[in-house]
DNA sequence: GCGTCCAATGCTGTCTCGGCATGGAGTCCG
DNA sequence: CGGACTCCATGCCGAGACAGCATTGGACGC
């Protein structure tokens, strides 16, 4: 589990379609599709039902895709929040 | 930045020595402690006052300590609420 | 000053990972 | 039916990342 992974989740769930997520990504559909695979490995069940349109998240897909969006948020903060504190404590002279 | 790298990060602030948070870690001591400058540096700020003694957090340090521990929280979280999920969704027929 | 204890760095082998090419399943239309 | 099309999955390979070993460099304490 990484968060380069967690952010493939996010965008493949979002899209509905590995090759469209890949593009907003800047990335090719294979390693993509390997970082679903790899989570759902990881997580010992399916996050996505494979339709011939594309990807559809599941109930599993569905309650991972909440607590996905908060750990990118909260790292987001945290270097926003060290950014600051470092401001805050050495540019103001 | 990585997952990884912020475990890493709790361990070295929680013992106040690389070498002692990569025994915790089954890490040896430079993979540690370039986890820590990467972080430093990608975060543009020290994290850590260097000491004889070890590293002391300096307060952009603290403030990213508890992002830290909300992350990797989240993280857990993530996976208990999905393995959850899957159980309720599969087991019970 | 010398031994000790700390983190940082040079280096190397291995392993990871992304991209290219291809496979395989499902669907639609003629 | 069957061929074309659209998906995701997989085999393979080369570049880059990363852990570990050995060593350096700096700071104290005696």
């Amino acid at each position: 589990m990484s968060l380069t992974h967690i952010q493939s989740f996010i965008a493949v769930a979002e899209e509905g379609h590995v090759g469209r997520a890949a593009r907003r990504l800047h990335l090719t559909q294979p390693p993509l599709s390997r970082h679903i695979l790899a989570l759902e490995d990881e997580l010992g069940t399916q996050l996505f039902e494979r339709t011939p349109r594309g990807m559809r998240l599941l109930p599993a897909g569905e309650a991972f895709l909440n607590h996905a969006r908060r750990i990118l948020a909260e790292v987001d903060a945290a270097v926003h929040t060290v950014r600051g504190v470092a401001r805050g404590a050495q540019g103001p002279h």
